[in-house]
DNA sequence: ACCATCCGTGTAATCGATTGCCTTGACGTG
DNA sequence: CACGTCAAGGCAATCGATTACACGGATGGT
């Protein structure tokens, strides 16, 4: 019904005082004389006085909102870091601007460009590609204060924390191997960024120290489609190895749920990980073994850096890579029963 | 780096014009010579100007933004909508401002109240709570446009665009009396909003048309942990019914999950059934049979009529209530394999 | 040749809240 | 009693972009 906004003007005509006073007793900015803050105030509510951000924005030139963005809100994982995120900004008294880049590097300029353009305080990001993200991220790091989570893009000075991929691969391969696996394939995404670079390398890196074979190193998306999609390929050209590890774990379901279809028993006749720990990986059949990342604590530390980093100028980047853990699960034979 | 941002009137003086020939030349909102558009493109673009979204809005008191609340975006339905939602958008040239009120009435006002002050276009909302939400939604509808989803607060002058409860759980109950059941439990959320209510008033109606025995009736929130619950405290007081019929796929996925560790088996000992068709309803021990709601559908439509409350004054409003359909998984003995 | 248009551009008001600076009056002190 | 100090509150500039209005010059119709 837009009855014609109701501005300051009108609050302080109402209040018989001026909008300078207004707006003091309304932010607490200056101390105002009781009288004329409870005028101000009935004033205010009786008019339904809401303010307008936009004009306070302009003026402050800060908007108290700290944008994010992220490849996918499709994705539990990244679902989970948002709350976390939103969670540990509401105790800072700031609030989220979401958005999403759907895996696309333009997509991601266009929103970086519009939160830059929206004054927002600071930008939380977890860049989709490792090097057509580079740009864009640079641009905006230059502009305001700015903090990559999970992955990160090359060429850019900011703070970054996220997890220790190649300590999470040792886990997962140190784990396949005391369960006797000899070979084992890698199903990830084709995007190089970071984490997904860290990973190949990773699983590159353990399978090698503990002498076992890779069967196959397979690029796809991070979706369960993908994971579906690459065991039928594996299928089809042969028997599957002892194990298939995964980059995540929307493609590990994918991977179970093909298994099941093709009536290759898991993990009787093949062992499967994940990584994330999305609430779903406790409910697949069979449940999966998994990375779990402290997503609260990337949370925690990112709006952490962001805070730091408002307040002064910037110091030098700071890199944290907090510990991982493995979840086992029935996908590798569950915890202590079924040794292989 | 914060390199004291460039303004449109620094871009004016590099270009040799006035700021009203460089806001025209770049919004293209009135024509300007060929020699004048160049001109101002190079230096804006060698100065790396990119606009003030919030001093342009707040002059054009519009920001191409609509914003959105949902109760969680953990909720795989929901980030669904959300996604279809913001592709539609996009078709529109807006951006999504998303905002999760944690199933929380009193967040939801204030992200409701936050979002009216930063000015958004428009406003799509899931409501929380059929009276609590009341007067924050109201009161946000009598400041801007906005269009109800999925579920609808009682008492608000605002369009809605959902799915027909009533008609989804006669086709889950026609479905379950079609495998033979004799008695089902209900197992849904104490919210008391629209669709939550709907769908229990839908199970007792045709429960009662089937001549279905209600076993129970059991309510607390929308999360795979309450389904786990509900079921244990079920168990605990005696046999199950011959099926349980579940508000959404998460207390499903969640009754799954506690009837396998009790050793129930599903579909011999009990049918399950959800609701929403959540990408993981399809990979759970086993596969879960559950409503399908048109949710691209519901987002178009609302988009839709958001638009439509844009351009014009209020028309009557709109309750749109778009047609479910079932997809029969091994949950309720699959397809057309294991006949009761 | 003259007047009506129209196009491109500049000037300045405007959006609504915040805030530096100043005025006013009350109070305390020498 | 005169003067300094201080708190409360008003005035007006300001944030940066948009746009109504004005103006000069070119074009075209008669």
């Amino acid at each position: 019904m837009t009855v014609g906004r109701v501005t300051i003007r009108d609050v302080a005509e109402r209040a018989g005082v001026s909008t300078a006073t207004v707006s003091r007793a309304l932010s607490g900015a200056k101390p105002v004389s009781p009288a004329v803050l409870e005028q101000v105030t009935r004033a205010a509510t009786d008019l339904g006085y809401s303010g307008n951000g936009i004009a306070s924005a302009l003026r402050r030139s800060r908007t108290d909102t700290v944008g994010m963005v992220v490849p996918s809100i499709a994705n539990p994982f990244f679902t989970a870091l948002v709350e976390s995120v939103e969670h540990a900004l509401q105790q800072a008294g700031r609030q989220l601007f979401l958005c999403s880049s759907r895996s696309d590097p333009a997509m991601e300029a266009l929103r970086l460009r519009s939160l830059v353009a929206r004054q927002v305080d600071g930008i939380v990001i977890s860049p989709v590609h490792g090097t057509l993200s580079t740009e864009a991220v640079a641009w905006a790091a230059g502009q305001l204060p700015l903090v990559q989570v999970d992955r990160y893009v090359s060429g850019v000075t900011s703070d970054w924390v996220g997890v220790d991929d190649d300590a999470a691969l040792r886990l997962v391969l140190d784990h396949l191997a005391g369960r006797g696996v000899r070979s084992a394939a890698f199903v990830s995404s084709t995007l190089t960024n970071s984490s997904t670079e860290l990973r190949v390398a990773g699983f590159t890196a353990h399978t090698g120290r503990l002498g076992i074979d890779v069967a196959e190193v397979l690029l796809g998306d991070y979706s369960i489609d993908w994971g579906r999609e690459a065991t039928r390929r594996m299928l089809a050209a042969g028997p599957l190895p002892d194990a298939v590890v995964c980059a995540d774990d929307l493609i590990a379901l994918g991977v179970l749920q093909a298994c099941a279809e093709a009536g290759v028993s898991v993990p009787r006749d093949v062992l499967v990980t994940g990584f994330d720990d999305i609430p779903y990986s406790a409910l697949s059949d069979p449940p999966l073994t998994t990375v779990r990342q402290p997503q609260d604590e990337i949370a925690v530390e990112a709006v952490r850096l962001l805070s730091a980093a408002l307040g002064t100028s910037r110091d030098s980047p700071a890199y944290t890579a907090l510990t991982p853990s493995l979840v086992v699960r029935a996908s590798t034979g569950g915890g202590s029963t079924r040794p292989r």
